[in-house]
DNA sequence: ATTTTTTATATGTATGTACATAATAACCAA
DNA sequence: TTGGTTATTATGTACATACATATAAAAAAT
């Protein structure tokens, strides 16, 4: 008990959640109200305020007014992933990070790269293609179209000199973004620039990035043979 | 200002959030003090506090005593990820969830899987093999590896009537985990059995369990071809 | 100059109090 | 029953206050 004693509210936290692990309320239960959990731990109810809150963001716990705290039924695991720049996540390796811009292109996008644009039909946009070496073997291969409608600094920024993933970090950030993760066999461009074998299964990032509701870019990632992705934790 | 009349710390988060947006303040930059801040909106402190916290906890922020609070330099996106039960994850899209049981043996592990159970050479483990269907169709197949030692329940549970993933989840909740996303060929088996043709191209995702220090089973789930895995947000 | 000590200060945390708000539960009316 | 109103109550939020603590910066000592 005191929580106070050992440290507080983040001694609350890891204690209720250890209370959580050993099962001392299962999924569904109704645990102590504040007031009584801060009479437990002798601590103001503010206190316990601050830790449930904790906890119930990490979707441990549910929380209602007047309904009470419940132990979440827990039907997910909702891990993050951190996803770096591709110049930090090949130098954090010690390795040699090189870029190279294939082609630079103002043309009309496919249809579903438009739609995701939210472009009308006929509207141009800048096509990208480069490649991203680690050690000067190849990394990811990037596909990426920008909207210059939304941003049309875009049509100004050299892109042989720096990718368009640093500068989009460097110039716009506190943007939003929708990825989506799956596999794709190569093709046989895709595996010659890549250094792999035509139909090897390659790992893929799609990445739509926003800046105040406007969506300014879509991008392909295909990684290089035997890429993995790992969650934090 | 008079973050009182509109709402309180939630409006002070959105409305910073705003400001960095609007790149008022760049990477780097030095924001102002709390007090400032709570003069400026015409609240205490402790509502400035809890703003600026809730910001600094999804990354946007860097907050040390006496130095201030800074504008953290975004060299990553860190989306999370929600990866449900897979009975869930298909009843959600409207299709009959299926589970068949393909094998259950006792042996040993090989040496790669032994390491990352903790376990000692010639030490057996449980090893499953099983199909998860959506509308008859193979959906995802499972590999499976548990820790008879640390969990030992395991060997009493029925896994041709409850799946090993939803069996865990209810009845071993609150567990951490690692998660790794790879794309991988598929073998001629594994294709056979998710009705893939032979190198198709197959998202596959690894996971490692853990209960209070202890490693329970780590699982290698290989998607049906054309899965997708998104980012919430 | 270099190291150590001190001081100043911005954020971190805890508390009591007060009032707001959502939602259940109880009540009453048709 | 059904539908609507009211009371109750657990959590949500805000604030003033107080003290803790890390640490940058200044001062002092070597």
């Amino acid at each position: 008990m005191t929580a106070a004693q050992t440290n507080g509210w983040q001694f609350l936290e890891s204690d209720i959640l250890r209370r959580l692990q050993e099962q001392e309320w299962i999924p569904g239960d109704l645990i102590p109200r504040e007031v009584e959990l801060a009479a437990e731990y002798g601590c103001a109810r503010t206190t316990v305020n601050r830790a449930l809150n904790a906890i119930a963001n990490r979707g441990l716990l549910d929380r209602k007014r007047k309904a009470g705290t419940r132990v979440a039924t827990r039907l997910s695991d909702r891990p993050t992933v951190t996803i770096p720049i591709i110049r930090q996540e090949i130098e954090s390796k010690d390795q040699l990070f090189s870029y190279a811009l294939i082609t630079r292109e103002i043309e009309n996008p496919p249809v579903s790269i438009a739609a995701q644009l939210c472009l009308g039909s006929n509207v141009k946009a800048l096509h990208l293609k480069a490649l991203y070496l680690a050690n000067h073997r190849p990394y990811v291969f990037e596909d990426r179209w920008i909207n210059t409608e939304t941003f049309s600094e875009a049509l100004d920024v050299d892109f042989s000199a720096i990718s368009a993933n640093e500068w989009l970090v460097k110039n716009k950030p506190y943007t939003r973004g929708n990825f989506t993760f799956e596999a794709a066999n190569a093709s046989k461009d895709v595996a010659e620039l890549l250094g792999a074998v035509t139909n090897d299964a390659l790992f893929v990032l799609k990445r739509r990035t926003h800046h105040r509701n406007a969506v300014i870019t879509v991008a392909t990632l295909t990684y290089h043979p035997g890429y993995q992705l790992h969650t934090d934790c």
